[in-house]
DNA sequence: CGTTGTTTTGAGTTTTCTCAACATGTGTGG
DNA sequence: CCACACATGTTGAGAAAACTCAAAACAACG
């Protein structure tokens, strides 16, 4: 199921750098450009103006939105082949910010929603995409409105671990921070979880960015189970 | 904005009950039938088969999903003009229930998409609810991972006036278990914030189910500011 | 090798939850 | 139309979870 909504939920790149899977896709890479960012760079913020969608070549970047008091909601981190910056009409409703340093590729917002209500074929891919990232989303909507910490942080692990393909030396790309903002908790909350769980025996750290699962059953079972 | 954003992100009826706003919508709704439910009847179940998307003709749905210990998170209320059902690839990801007597208009999913697929208008507006649905559950997201019960419940009651239009007579239509469900709250929760912003001369009760907003400004300051 | 930023741990506080009792409302049959 | 029963909503007291603030350990970097 997971594997499923991940291959379908979004356009992937072939080789050469250009969207793959439909025939009419290639129209869609005309007049874009590559931009790079470093870390920690701001690719648009909450608020402005939105003639663009991108969709990351390499790296990883985060959208999020803050609150009056500084507090943070990360809606989610892309990887390389998924697209950011569509969810919103005319004005951004996130920020997005490199956490590695990163290429994305800008397409024209209007130019794309044109090219793609007019292929028939492009229409229902991309309909299904954001279906797909609809589910995504509602998941995580599941997770912050009805999980305990640990729970949290057990479901982000394993979703990690998809990702990258491996239960061995996977890797936090995103600061404690990050995660703590993205799951709804406080960095604090997010470490004594990941400490309780290699009390457990369940985890493993080489360092604080890379860790191993060492008992998969229970990680599945701490992520199902409340409290 | 909350204004834009509703009217764009749904498709809704016109005067004969079919859909409005394209020239090519009414073929959506050929072999279409209106199925009628009473209150606390199921239209459809997490993880059936999903053949068929929905549009509210009259009354209130909820779509929810159950996690094994028995809680609930409700993802959404839809009422008449909006779809559900939409959001899922082959299998429904929610349960829908209604929750007052309803009508709903049953859609082909394949002959659904297909149709939408097929018109770039359609295409084009279609894409923009979901972008626009998309974006109310983005914010939905805010609110559980960051923000505190009574900044919740006071973020629910601008969305019931916003939706009736008045800030007087305000009905809710659903329990205090579904709203403290679609807040990730408990009712006893639920009930304490608002007994709290009816001390503070913020609300008025007629019934239970029924109140008045005295103080809109405050209710607003209650919603954006944390603890 | 110190400086700076990130992660982890600890102690005490706050918020929300749980469980239990009570109140209010609604609907039905007498 | 009333009385009863059952569902829904409200309040209170104590427990649990997560948060805040503070300090210590650890890493990365010049």
């Amino acid at each position: 199921m997971a594997n499923a909504a991940q291959i379908s939920s979004e356009f992937h790149f072939d080789e050469e750098g250009g969207l793959a899977h439909t025939p009419d896709a290639a129209a869609l890479a005309l007049n874009t450009n590559v931009i790079r960012f470093k870390a920690g760079e701001t690719l648009y913020m909450e608020g402005e103006a939105a003639p663009f969608c991108y969709q990351v070549v390499s790296g990883i970047v985060k959208e999020y939105n803050t609150l009056e008091d500084g507090r943070r909601q990360v809606a989610d981190f892309y990887g390389v082949g998924e697209m950011l910056g569509l969810s919103e009409m005319e004005v951004q409703l996130h920020t997005a910010e490199a956490i590695t340093e990163c290429a994305v590729r800008c397409y024209g917002r209007d130019q794309f929603l044109k090219t793609v209500a007019s292929s028939p074929d492009l229409s229902r891919k991309f309909l299904e995409a954001l279906m797909g990232r609809l589910h995504r989303t509602r998941e995580r909507m599941v997770m912050l409105g009805r999980m305990c910490a640990i729970q949290r942080v057990a479901v982000f692990l394993l979703r990690l671990s998809q990702e990258q393909n491996t239960i061995n030396d996977i890797r936090f790309q995103m600061s404690r921070q990050d995660i703590a903002d993205h799951l709804g908790l406080t960095t604090e909350t997010v470490c004594r979880a990941l400490t309780e769980m290699k009390k457990r025996g369940v985890l493993v750290f080489e360092t604080a960015r890379l860790f191993s699962i060492h008992d998969a059953r229970m990680l599945h079972e701490i992520a199902s189970k409340s409290a």
